[in-house]
RNA sequence: GUGGACGUAGCUCAGCUGGUAGAGCACCCGGUUGUGGUCCGGGAUGUCGCGGGUUCGAGCCCCGUCGUUCACCCCA
């Protein structure tokens, strides 16, 4: 191994130019409608104590029990990689009594996530992802304005080739006595010993099989949807109503299937129709058990998270992303030293003045300069030179139309 | 964690039934002295992912390993 390449660990996502500037174009627009709203910055650690997640997303799911980057770290304590947001949040939030003011808190985060999976498209060790988190409201409005705010940062990139999920989980009443008609007609299946087992671990995961006869087999299963408490269900029904208001468009899907063991009442799932197997490019619901199970008061709260790097595939498949070049206003091309100098003085001004501008280092003579300025995409160029020195006035090209015009270095910033 | 495909210059790839590597794009220089995008000429570039094996000889065959990719599982 002594001649192996060092390259990056397996599964991690990278992004460099020109590619990142789509990515930062992603992320930001995800995020942006929820500034818009009212929720916060809430900037946290990647990696917390290893108990959060267990008590937090729960023991019997994939993500705890085989998913998760653990170690010890040198005091001996037992350390996570995040592979969620809002355990995290909903920990802080307790830890330095966030919830005692008014409510609800409204937060929203962005950063890295860890899952040790195996990698495929769209699923990464390393992922990116915005969420947001409203903590300590019951109202149902505020379920269908988290939705919709996530809907909106998916239409602002232009993005329409997807459908928005949603189902209710109901409350513990609701979930236990579908439970008990789940399993038992589970008991009526003859089923393969991996698919038990997943049936002992989570019996709502068989509604997630993708094999045509377990789907067969699903269709007269008990739905969650129908053992919907009478105030589940009408917080369900507002919630449907308020987005027809706002006109988010959504399917119900009664059979669908989360992989965190928080999620109550209100669940939904954004689902892409371009991507493959992983299409999932948002999703989330309520949690209203969550921070009481982490020692906290006993408020609901409701989030989402949106993955960045899918939305971006996403974007990419739709073809709705433009790589609209990143533009100085001026390239300043300084022939010799004295002129080096003063191009530095120059980009200084006007960059104070809010003027992207770049100078060409390097001697590398004229015509390499240009060429160089051509390929940046600058919508202005000057030549540094004696004669510009002696007369304190530039030819200021236009890289589009290739006409320049003379212009005093001082009066520069009123032609860009 | 399971299974399939793949791994050759910065990028996309070619390389016939094994005889020690090529193209396009990109990059650098130049086409008479201070102005780019087209065109023309020239140039640099790879321990053919890594390790081992078979062979007189391997980028091409075999094994292992690392990685990529697609699917399962699961999820953003």
């Amino acid at each position: 191994m002594a001649n192996q390449k060092i390259q990056a660990p397996k599964g991690v996502s990278e992004y460099f130019p020109d590619r990142s500037r789509l990515f930062e174009h992603v992320r930001d627009s995800l995020i942006a409608p929820a500034k818009k709203s009212g929720y916060q910055l809430i900037e946290l650690p990647v990696f917390e104590d290893t108990d959060l997640f267990r008590r937090g997303v729960g023991e019997s799911t994939d993500v705890v029990s085989k998913e998760m980057y653990t170690f010890e770290d040198r005091g001996g304590r037992s350390i996570t990689l995040r592979p969620e947001g809002t355990a995290g949040v909903m920990r802080a939030v307790i830890e330095h009594g966030l919830d005692r003011g008014q409510l609800p808190v409204k937060l929203w985060y962005s950063g890295q996530f860890f899952r040790a999976e195996r990698p495929q498209a769209g699923r990464y060790r390393q992922f990116y992802q915005v969420g947001i988190e409203a903590i300590g409201l019951d109202d149902p409005a505020i379920d269908a304005e988290v939705i919709a705010i996530a809907d909106a940062g998916f239409k602002s990139l232009g993005l329409s080739k997807y459908r928005l999920e949603m189902t209710s989980l109901g409350d513990a009443s609701s979930r236990s006595a579908h439970r008990v008609d789940l399993l038992n007609f589970i008991s009526g299946l003859n089923l393969d010993e991996a698919t038990a087992e997943r049936a002992r671990i989570n019996p709502l995961r068989l509604f997630d099989d993708k094999r045509e006869e377990m789907k067969k087999a699903m269709q007269k299963a008990p739905l969650l949807m129908d053992y919907l408490s009478s105030e589940s269900s009408e917080h369900f029904k507002k919630v449907l109503g308020y987005l027809d208001r706002l006109n988010v468009s959504y399917v119900l899907n009664p059979r669908m299937v989360r992989g965190l063991d928080y999620y109550t009442g209100t669940t939904f799932e954004f689902v892409h129709e371009l991507l493959g197997a992983q299409s999932g490019i948002g999703g989330g619901g309520r949690y209203d058990g969550l921070m009481q199970d982490l020692g906290g008061q006993a408020l609901s709260g409701i989030g989402f998270g949106l993955g960045v790097d899918r939305v971006l595939l996403a974007a990419e498949a739709e073809g709705v992303i433009s790589q609209e070049a990143f533009v100085s206003d001026l390239f300043i091309i300084p022939l010799g030293e004295e002129a080096k100098q003063m191009a530095l003085t120059i980009a200084h001004d006007l960059r104070g003045q809010g003027k992207v501008v770049e100078i060409a280092f390097g001697d590398r003579g004229l015509k390499g300069s240009m060429k160089a300025a051509d390929k940046t995409g600058a919508t202005h160029t000057i030549v540094l030179g004696e004669s510009e020195l002696s007369s304190l006035t530039v030819d200021l090209k236009h890289m589009k139309t290739g006409k320049s015009s003379s212009v005093k270095i001082a009066s520069l910033h009123q032609h860009l």
